[in-house]
DNA sequence: GCCATATATGTGGTATTACCATTTAACCAA
DNA sequence: TTGGTTAAATGGTAATACCACATATATGGC
């Protein structure tokens, strides 16, 4: 357990390191736009790492478009001044550590969001899937259990009915770290897991209705404990 | 974020073809919550493919929170309703083709509210890199070049000082997609490019003196193109 | 027959190695 | 200089081997 924890968080770092390497690398030898990078089993060896963690790491930075890879060539730098770069380079380094007060203020904004255009755009499919979650939700509720999945599933249903496929994805990729933090903090307690059947109805019925301005009122009111941790005084 | 490890359209669709694979086995065999799925090894031979494939779509699913690899023992089902796993794995393949639209609205979404943020929270380094990109983007169009980038960095500048990790990590994620949809589409004409220095200035101002609400209003007038193609409505 | 211990096997995690297709550089002859 | 051939280098991919540990199996003494 404790051993699994480490490991995966010494990989991150391992990657994090290789990045750091590369953009001193870069700032040291003065490479600009277009310029080369070195071979990755050059970067390999010299910072005594497998190739595959370099190959990772450059995955990355041509993710965010910082580097560009051409096979049989070489790896070469994008066209992003020096500042910008190192800029950037930072901010993908603290990726990995986002803080779960931003966190909950991002889901907020985003469902409120959501709850609205879902109550513009949902299909009677939409509709089902997210009473479905509904129900499993009270359900477990009910019987005492831990509920935090199906709490979270209810709102995924709602983030796919918007429609908004960019959305639903950012909301699908938020909520494992939610998910994760809830549990760790008991974010909610019993009581609110017993309150939130009534409002989840609640936000139901206003999408159901079709009424966008209700339903983002209603999620409001859903939303006051999370409220309260945000941006309350405590803690 | 974990937001992923981005390949190949090609190696992409591999990926996802060996999820619908797991899926399918898993509704197959009814296998349930907590249940373990064949090995590695074993699920690599079936499908045809490499084991390193079939890791990476177990570490995606595991990202999701859907499945959960124990060392040394074997990767289980989470704790997820058959239904609820089969939507959100319907929701993962569908996590590689988001609509440009859809794009651009959560971008207009996401800003504004950075803008607002970054008006309040912005601190007098946040405020300098801000100046900085809006000069370089400022420098390029000037001198009749492709500005995409710079346009960008300075976007990503603001999240950066609305002080919300989260915030700033996904406009990180989307802006690879926005700047290759902007080539491809060429939303913006270069008209617009000339306009937005005058825009990027207004905003920018309204950072600078703190006031959250005009900066928001100037945000809205810079993105009216975008509005435009988003809902073909003037607004 | 039973239980404790030892051994073997299986597992996910990681690194090493090899191979491929293609580009790029080097070389050489005319 | 030119043109063409050859060899090396490179990113991409797969196959293989190894590790540490968990679990199943076998062993052996009682």
């Amino acid at each position: 357990m404790k051993i699994e924890a480490i490991s995966t968080n010494d990989n991150q770092e391992v990657q994090n390191v290789i990045i750091a390497k590369i953009r001193d690398l870069i700032n040291y030898k003065n490479l600009e736009p277009g310029d080369k990078l070195p071979s990755e089993r050059m970067l390999a060896e010299k910072f005594g790492v497998t190739r595959s963690n370099v190959r990772d790491a450059i995955h990355k930075l041509e993710f965010y478009g910082l580097l560009k890879s051409i096979p049989q060539s070489g790896t070469f730098l994008e066209n992003i001044g020096v500042i910008a770069l190192n800029g950037m380079i930072e901010d993908i380094l603290n990726l990995d550590k986002p803080d779960f007060k931003s966190l909950v203020e991002t889901r907020i904004l985003l469902e409120l969001k959501t709850v609205r255009l879902a109550s513009l755009r949902r299909t009677e499919k939409d509709l089902k899937r997210i009473k479905d979650a509904l129900d499993a939700y009270e359900r477990k509720v009910l019987s005492g259990e831990d509920a935090v999945q199906e709490d979270l599933l209810f709102h995924l249903a709602i983030a796919k009915a918007s429609g908004n496929r960019t959305m639903n994805a950012l909301m699908l990729s938020i909520t494992p770290e939610i998910i994760t933090n809830f549990n760790k903090y008991h974010v909610c307690d019993e009581n609110q897991a017993f309150i939130g059947i009534k409002e989840h109805k609640d936000v139901y019925d206003s999408i159901k209705n079709q009424q966008p301005t209700l339903a983002k009122e209603k999620m409001k009111v859903h939303f006051k404990a999370l409220y309260q941790y945000c941006y309350n005084v405590e803690k």
